[in-house]
DNA sequence: AAGAAAAACAACCGCATGGAT
DNA sequence: GATCCATGCGGTTGTTTTTCT
């Protein structure tokens, strides 16, 4: 391992800050700014590179951080955050004044994934029970398959390129849904996935940088409401005056669900941003419609929907010669599709 | 009380990006 | 256009603290 190119000139001194470091780094900062970082170290008096010195200041020292642990809110926020952004910890950083991506980042590891995993463990076993289609099972992965045919694997949305389980209608867990999907896909390439429509649910389907490969996952892009409409809190469709994510092939992502009913406060405390509306990221688009909800009994309706759709599905795939070969993945998929688009009228 | 295990926190590393030359 | 450099980001590792046995 070797050290920053910043750093390969002089002899550095790494691991934890002690207090003498923090207050040279604060005193010059607060004095003269930070300016150029990889100055700082020598003009500051610190035998630390200044890429050390950056993190030590955005992460511990700068006067404006929120010290002490998240609250409620704030961890909801994270979690409605995480579902729509993913991983992208300095953009959900931005939204919660006083706290930085590395905090949300080590809270998010430490604290909300083991909840998140234990929750779906937990629903993913008592949903298990309630599956009444003869021809559906969970494998010992935990995913949904047909009988017929154990290899194909059920899924209904896709998040950079890791596809979903009809459970995304499920509160929580799309971390581990994913993550043990991909390790699935991983030990198991050639498997086949359909995809089911995405349900009403607080998951995935918004990939502004990382668009799911459709195509190269064999699958249909989603075609849920009417051109750039968005579910309200009145339940009523609206047509937003901003663009829309779009996926790689251009295609557009309808959002329908923004905050759980009763969390609007949250939604609509969130910073708004004056700025071209191309130019906004995701979110700030999305906070640009405060009062956007997704009531909670279409989370029944999503579940029977996808019930449904296996439904079709089984009915129809026994008329096809082959499921387990790869070429009828995409046969499968656009029977999916279809099944699917028509089953929304759309 | 002591050691082990788990959790929380802090820092580092490699890579991507964008501006300057 | 190629290269260098500074910066920012996300994944990962290391260290400290807390909890458990």
């Amino acid at each position: 391992m070797g050290h920053h190119s910043c750093c390969n000139k002089q002899k550095v001194k790494r691991g934890l800050w002690s207090p003498e470091e923090d207050e040279k780094l604060v005193n010059y900062i607060s004095t003269y700014g930070h300016g150029c970082w990889s100055s700082v170290p020598k003009l500051a008096g610190l035998q630390r590179c200044g890429k050390s010195c950056r993190l030590r200041w955005i992460n511990y020292l700068r006067p404006d951080l929120k010290r002490g642990s998240f609250s409620p809110q704030e961890a909801a926020l994270i979690v409605q955050l995480h579902s729509i952004l993913g991983n992208r910890w300095a953009q959900i950083a931005k939204q919660l004044p006083g706290r930085t991506d590395n905090e949300v980042k080590n809270f998010w590891n430490s604290n909300i994934k083991k909840k998140m995993i234990s929750r779906e463990v937990s629903a993913l076993t008592t949903f298990s029970g309630h599956i009444q289609n003869p021809n559906v099972s969970i494998n010992n992965e935990g995913f949904f398959i047909l009988n017929a045919n154990p290899n194909l694997i059920l899924t209904t949305s896709a998040r950079q390129d890791q596809p979903c389980l009809p459970t995304s209608t499920l509160q929580a867990g799309y971390d581990l849904i994913d993550y043990k999907l991909q390790q699935f896909t991983n030990l198991n390439p050639n498997a086949n996935l359909v995809h089911l429509l995405p349900s009403f649910s607080p998951s995935t389907n918004l990939l502004p940088h990382n668009p799911p490969s459709w195509q190269s996952l064999g699958g249909y892009r989603p075609q849920s409401l009417d051109s750039d409409q968005l579910m309200v809190a009145s339940g009523e469709f609206v047509t937003p005056a901003t663009t829309l994510p779009q996926y790689v092939d251009g295609s557009i992502f309808h959002p329908v669900k923004l905050c759980e009913v009763g969390e609007e406060n949250l939604c609509s405390s969130t910073p708004q941003i004056s700025a071209p509306l191309q130019d906004l990221d995701p979110f700030t688009k999305l906070s640009s419609f405060p009062n956007g909800y997704y009531p909670q009994d279409q989370c029944l309706a999503a579940n029977q929907m996808v019930m449904e759709q296996i439904d079709m599905i089984m009915s129809s795939i026994l008329q096809i010669p082959s499921c387990s070969s790869s070429s009828s993945l995409l046969g499968l998929s656009e029977l999916s599709s279809n099944l699917v688009s028509s089953s929304w009228g759309v």
